[in-house]
DNA sequence: ACCTGTGGCTGATCAC
DNA sequence: GTGATCAGCCAC
């Protein structure tokens, strides 16, 4: 084990690193860095806290935060302690320095207020890194984590249950009579503890809490939902008894304030909390990035998530939300084991989801809390921007914001194919630039490309140490490690075209999605003369159906001049055979697998919008379609109709459940000022009394009897449902059963009885 | 205060 | 009814 403030460079984990990756500075250990306030004439401090074994160090550093700025107008910049000139002759070629963060802001708002004057863009001005954590090591060259693996931090799991006043569904804070009545913590050591409100007032569970945290001392605080339910409810409930919520490192209460998290189209608006020298991790948020990309869970609930995941405590207790408070009166005990059970999944949750970002806040410039919220466009800004700062290069002005045109996705035959291969080119666009060295024009010092080259270097070697490690420890360290990598390398594309980055560059941007387009359109064309047919093609990859094969030599020679046709650099992968597919149309499609399992890819056909029995009489009806059951529809159908006359299912089935993108207090903005079309989430919501934020999910139904009904008026949500006095609207919900099924299942008959195959213009 | 990109399909709403 | 438009979700 290395002693705190040593190089971790003695055939340990992170041997081969170096500082355009990983930083200049070799300081072990650290596990949190915050900023502290001087006295006006010593200036700012930063607090370094670092994993000393059982022990947690701390020092104090001096720090002077800094920005760049034109060289003009830093002339003119007050509060500025020192000025030094930067290489390069790019626009922003002067790095100002400052006492303090109050200094800094100062300049920052003296400049800011300079270009709206002058009504220019003031990152033509200069450049601000708003985040005194994140400026520190970005200056420093040093990152957390250096030389840990993920078992040497100490993780804290919370998990909070309150009692609701009857009649109301929700939890509430200010409501009178609400409360907490349980707090369930654990850590990685494997210790679970859960306070009990039926042995305790709610004060002391709250104080016992506040002791807790500050005895066993975690490095990170990890829950599900954690920012919007369990320390939003602490700290209301902490305030109304008087209680201060000391869990900060230096005895400290969070800081709180409204922020917002984003995955891909998904924007969460949450209570940010930081607790001085600890992180908070919401394993919620992981699990939105994780569903983002993989796009196969059934819900976003702890419980959900821990059988996604394999991790759910056997024979666990389990009481449906609305029934916890009466559960509490009758049953305590049976109360606090089900926490118990809660918070143990929760760190199981958290030990699938955390690793690769804690793998990443091993090299990245960031707080580890901000590595678990910030996107990967920010993180490779990062990277090039602490390169830039330690060779004291200049810095451009970010190009301005257009449109560019992206992959290309065409369907070639639709209906049902038998005999499909799927071939695609490796990692397209991160080959293309390397390849034809296709980088950012202000990008001066080659760092775009050198990254992405080094990246990919360091995760082939990770993979490799991976595959060779007998410890499992170490193993899931290089997995993470070679995961964190990927998916940087994968998003390198998208920061060209990131109108925030540094760096930005949308000629290159579009340069690479052109070359892709080529490469793609004579692969096709390369295909069609060897004999095979295309079928569907996006962006990188192309299904299509082989020329017949006499013999395996046959298959490898078809394959070899296939992949022979391509230019160096690009290479391509055959990387499945398939029974059949239903091509249905682009990005939409099912492939059936030789042992009997169905993928179902696109928005049409398994589209969360899609009612859960839309979802599964889908699926089942692509099956019988792929194994060329089609005689077999009808009946199918017939059950579903069934079903539904005789309000069968619970109304789960026939409920939509979507996440509110905006508050609705936006939403009714939006309606009253742009004309926003009404919809029945946001309806739902703003009668329901409950305050809703962005990123919550609503489930409802239609009501009514008659099948064209406007839904916003027309709806209901499920918590409301009445399982004794049925009121679903059946026409409704037969119209649509039948428009799916006219839509997949009816196909054109064709000339020669064969295949369902039907050339398209 | 926060933020990787474009392409494509669908259902709901709303003006015509 | 019909077409345009938007919001939501998904592929890569």
């Amino acid at each position: 084990m290395n002693k705190p403030g040593e190089s971790a460079d003695n055939g340990n984990v992170e041997a081969g690193r170096d500082a355009l990756l990983f930083g200049s500075d070799p300081t072990c250990r650290i596990v949190a860095v915050e900023h502290a306030e001087g006295a006006p004439q010593d200036g700012d401090v930063m607090e370094v806290f670092i994993r000393n074994g059982p022990e947690t160090e701390r020092q104090a550093v001096p720090f002077e935060p800094f920005l760049t700025a034109r060289a003009d107008v830093a002339e003119e910049c007050p509060a500025v302690i020192s000025r030094e000139r930067l290489d390069g002759g790019g626009p922003l070629d002067t790095l100002l320095r400052f006492r303090s963060w109050k200094d800094a802001e100062k300049a920052r708002k003296w400049l800011a207020d300079l270009a709206k004057k002058r009504k220019c863009d003031k990152r033509e001005l200069f450049l601000f890194v708003n985040d005194p954590v994140q400026q520190y090591l970005l200056m420093s060259g040093r990152t957390l984590f250096r030389g840990m693996v993920f078992e040497d931090i100490r993780r804290m799991q919370v998990d909070i249950e309150c009692f609701t006043t009857a009649g109301y569904e929700f939890c509430n804070a200010e409501r009178p009579g609400d409360r907490i009545i349980a707090i369930g913590m654990a850590d990685n050591s494997g210790w679970v503890e859960v306070l009990s409100g039926a042995d305790m007032e709610e004060a002391a569970l709250i104080s016992q809490f506040v002791e807790i945290v500050k005895k066993r001392d975690p490095d990170v605080i990890e829950g599900h939902n954690i920012f919007n339910f369990d320390l939003s409810y602490l700290a209301a409930r902490a305030k109304m008894h008087g209680i201060k919520l000391k869990i900060g490192r230096d005895g400290s209460v969070p800081e709180v304030r409204a922020s917002q998290f984003s995955a891909g189209e998904r924007k969460i608006a949450y209570e940010r909390f930081d607790v001085f020298g600890r992180h908070i991790v919401d394993t919620l948020f992981l699990l939105h990035a994780y569903d983002i990309t993989h796009r196969s869970l059934d819900g976003l609930g702890l419980k959900e998530a821990a059988v996604h995941f394999g991790i759910a405590e056997p024979g666990r207790v389990y009481i449906e939300g609305s029934r916890i408070s009466s559960e509490f009166q009758t049953n305590p005990a049976r109360v606090m084991e089900y926490v118990r059970h809660d918070v143990i999944e929760t760190r199981r949750l958290a030990d699938v989801l955390t690793r690769s970002a804690f793998a990443q806040a091993s090299f990245l410039p960031f707080s580890y809390q901000n590595v678990c919220v910030r996107g990967n466009a920010a993180k490779i800004d990062a990277l090039l921007l602490r390169e830039y700062l330690r060779r004291r290069h200049s810095l451009p002005a970010p190009s301005a914001q257009r449109e560019f045109e992206g992959g290309a996705a065409d369907i070639f035959v639709r209906g049902v194919v038998k005999n499909v291969h799927h071939a695609d080119v490796r990692s397209l666009y991160p080959s293309l630039m390397l390849a034809r060295k296709i980088a950012p024009s202000s990008d001066k010092l080659g760092v775009f490309l050198k990254l992405l080259e080094h990246l990919r270097m360091v995760r082939l070697d990770a993979r490799e140490k991976m595959e060779n490690s007998r410890d499992p420890v170490q193993k899931r360290h290089y997995d993470a490690l070679q995961t964190a990598f990927k998916v940087l390398i994968n998003s390198f594309y998208g920061y060209l075209g990131f109108d925030q980055g540094t760096f930005s560059d949308f000629d290159a941007a579009e340069r690479v999605a052109a070359e892709g387009r080529a490469i793609l359109c004579a692969m096709i064309e390369k295909l069609r003369a060897l004999g095979a047919m295309p079928v569907e093609m996006d962006t990188d990859g192309i299904y299509f159906v082989p020329p017949p094969f006499h013999n395996d030599a046959a298959k490898a020679k078809f394959r070899a001049d296939f992949a022979s046709s391509l230019p160096s650099g690009i290479d391509i992968e055959f990387d499945g055979e398939y029974v059949s597919m239903f091509s249905y149309k682009v990005k939409n499609y099912a492939l059936l697998c030789a042992d009997g399992e169905i993928i179902i890819k696109g928005a049409a056909l398994k589209s969360r919008g899609l009612e859960p029995f839309q979802r599964s009489f889908l699926r089942e009806l692509v099956r019988l379609k792929l194994e060329g059951r089609d005689e077999e529809l009808p009946s199918l159908k017939q059950e579903y109709e069934d079903a539904i006359k005789r309000r069968r299912w619970p109304i789960t089935e026939l409920a939509k459940t979507e996440v509110l993108q905006d508050s609705p207090a936006t939403y009714s903005a939006k309606v009253a000022r742009d004309g926003r079309a009404r919809s029945a989430v946001y309806e739902l919501a703003l009668a329901s009394g409950r305050e809703y934020r962005a990123g919550d999910q609503i489930s409802y139904y239609v009501t009514g009897d008659k099948k064209n009904v406007a839904v916003h008026e027309k709806a209901r949500l499920v918590s409301e449902w009445n399982p004794d006095n049925r009121d679903e609207n059946v026409p409704y919900y037969l119209a649509k059963l039948d428009a799916l099924y006219k839509k997949f299942a009816v196909t054109e008959a064709n000339g020669d009885g064969e295949l369902d195959l039907r050339e398209t213009e």
